[in-house]
DNA sequence: ACCTGTGAAATCGTTCACAGCA
DNA sequence: TGCTGTGAACGATTTCACAGGT
């Protein structure tokens, strides 16, 4: 083990390895080697030894990983052993979708509110969830113990509605803004950028023949 | 100039630098620097001299950048002077709130048909966009010339879904499958796993206090 | 015989530093 | 003087290859 720095492209490779360790479980196997992990996604056995290593031995020689064990242990160390209250700033077509995200409720997240400025949606309940006005935001934030935010509103208001999550105390949020923010060292700021995905595949297609893959 | 391989990441940066290019034009800018450019996202400006290099060089020493120049260049390189139409399969939630996603119209990406399994779906509309039942895909995507894919249906389905579109003559897909697809090396395959998004959030709140930055 | 854990090598990406042109 | 384009240094990540445990 070593506590050094974990790259956090190590900490995504762990939760695509717990998934494949759920299945696994589910189909009744009690152990499985990195190779036989490796095979599934193409990754390369050692990368997987290396990233569980990052946290522990939990292999046996000759044998490979138990399942259930190294299950327990990734679900421990993601913190998927606790559940997570979300608000989504932004009722509009994406905000409302992720509402009922089943992946949100896979997760152990639970969305508490939904939040906008448009009067016309305040006080409104989508899928279960109210919506607020925005500007309550830390007031209701803090009633319903949220600890996670969903940025999705347009780009224009990304910046200044991050800065109205960080000011509540809010340590962990998701933009789907397609704008970079800046934020301070100690927030956990995840930016999904579907533009850049599609301007991603619109270059790919232009330039077309040439070799695509993931 | 260098014709190799250009990294995925060189591209997705491509993006960032054209969407500030055409504000700098809209606020009548005529030059730019890459020194002044790099301020405006935290990058390195040699970064953004190599990542140009790859295409060409468009700057000019001693003065940088000639903004109207470098915007229409970009926009070449990444395709966006063209057209294209794009097929959703999965018409739930997260499907039919992609369907009227501003990006895709900003992108000149054009939602041209939803397709989905459910009898109570099928022949109805959203956002002005048909429902057509998942069959007739590669009828209705030659008909309407549909050339980029999105999955948006549930994991279990998505590895058959992307066949199915490969096998239509499709060479561009996103998919939104919180799983791994495999495709062969001739399709652009791009997938967003919300899933991994939000454990890595998890991860981070598990073990908090400790850094975040995106 | 099999499989993990890990140094060492290879690969990939970023940053530095400066030559060279306007 | 100001700024690009780029070789060289640096840093991060992946892969190789094998020692060592069961």
């Amino acid at each position: 083990m070593k506590s050094e720095k974990i790259s956090e492209l190590t900490t995504n490779r762990l939760s695509i390895y717990l998934r494949c360790l759920n299945e696994l479980a589910a189909e009744g196997s009690k152990t499985v080697s990195s190779d036989n992990l490796a095979k599934r996604f193409h990754l390369n056995s050692a990368q997987i030894r290396k990233d569980l290593a990052c946290f522990g031995e939990f292999g046996v020689r000759g044998v490979g990983y138990y399942v259930e064990d190294l299950r327990q242990q990734l679900t421990k160390i993601l913190g998927l052993d606790h559940h997570h209250r979300v608000g989504i700033i932004g009722a509009g077509r994406l905000g409302t979708a992720l509402t009922d995200y089943y992946g949100f409720r896979q997760t152990n997240f639970e969305v508490a509110a939904l939040f906008d400025a448009d009067r016309e949606k305040i006080g409104t309940v989508v899928s279960d969830v109210k919506i607020y006005d925005v500007r309550d935001f830390a007031k209701i934030a803090d009633r319903q113990g949220i600890d996670v935010a969903v940025i999705a509103v347009p780009a224009e208001y990304a910046q200044r509605v991050l800065e109205m999550i960080v000011a509540s105390g809010i340590k962990a949020v998701m933009n789907f803004a397609p704008t970079p923010l800046l934020a301070d060292e100690e927030i956990k700021l995840k930016t999904i950028d579907l533009t850049i995905s599609l301007e991603s595949l619109s270059y790919f297609l232009a330039g077309s023949g040439k070799n695509g893959k993931e």
